[in-house]
DNA sequence: TCAGACGTTCACATCAATGTGAAGGCAAGT
DNA sequence: ACTTGCCTTCACATTGATGTGAACGTCTGA
């Protein structure tokens, strides 16, 4: 699919997704005459950098997290590729997502709480 | 206490927490020279604003939503303030949040699973 | 074949969050 | 009194994610 198509699909501009690709989140083939050709998978690859962006990760974490999210089992079997950087890369980025996670769920809960007393204070 | 020791206190540099002022988000008091004083309290504050800023939130939205979270029961008494309009709005920002923590579960979720595997491939 | 829709690159603008520095006032210790 | 450190405001710079437009090539249907 070209990019038009990928933007109608993922409601993400098209200059947005060619700044995917200029940050290396996103790597489309080219087709003869120079456009950009995405695959069927790319839908969700585009969905999942949008949640992650707005969740406040920035590109560089996104690029370099990327490439371990939604593997198919074969890259695991090779073990060799976790060296001990990489290792502590991704814990350390699995806790600060575990922190936002815990801030966002404290909030939701407060917004929600406050919502139902509201409710039941109505209800009185 | 000042702004020099709540910044030290939250690690958030001065410079920040006099945004965080301009933004509507801290509103100290100020003494007879001119210094913002800040309750005790304000270190909380401040951590909660970073915690929501580092989870994709603007500024704009912590400003509406922030009025609603961990207020004391007296303002719930009067289930006036909750116009319809707030009350959408706080329902839209919770369900947006809660998109976020479930695509941010899902990603914390993935990198343990590769981390798990990598681990099990080892001990083989 | 020509128009219109779509693609390309390049470049400049914007917006929010943040850094940084200048110029000056206030406070506390020696 | 003077130094040192903290405070004030003002202002300009930067960075990351976007918007927007120009100038130009490509495909497709009437």
């Amino acid at each position: 699919m070209k990019i038009g198509e990928l933007s109608r699909r993922t409601g993400v501009p098209t200059r947005m997704l060619r700044y995917y690709e200029e940050q290396d989140l996103l790597h489309p083939e080219r087709s003869d005459n120079g456009y950009r050709v995405y695959g069927p998978t790319a839908v969700y690859q585009v969905q999942q950098i949008r949640g992650l962006l707005d969740s406040g990760l920035t590109t560089e974490i996104i690029r370099r997290i990327m490439p371990f999210l939604d593997k198919p089992d074969d890259i695991l079997m090779h073990p060799r590729c976790l060296t001990p950087e990489v290792d502590a890369l991704l814990r350390g980025e699995a806790e600060r997502i575990q922190q936002r996670i815990e801030c966002l769920a404290r909030n939701r809960d407060a917004i929600y709480a406050y919502l139902a007393a509201i409710q039941d204070a109505g209800r009185r």
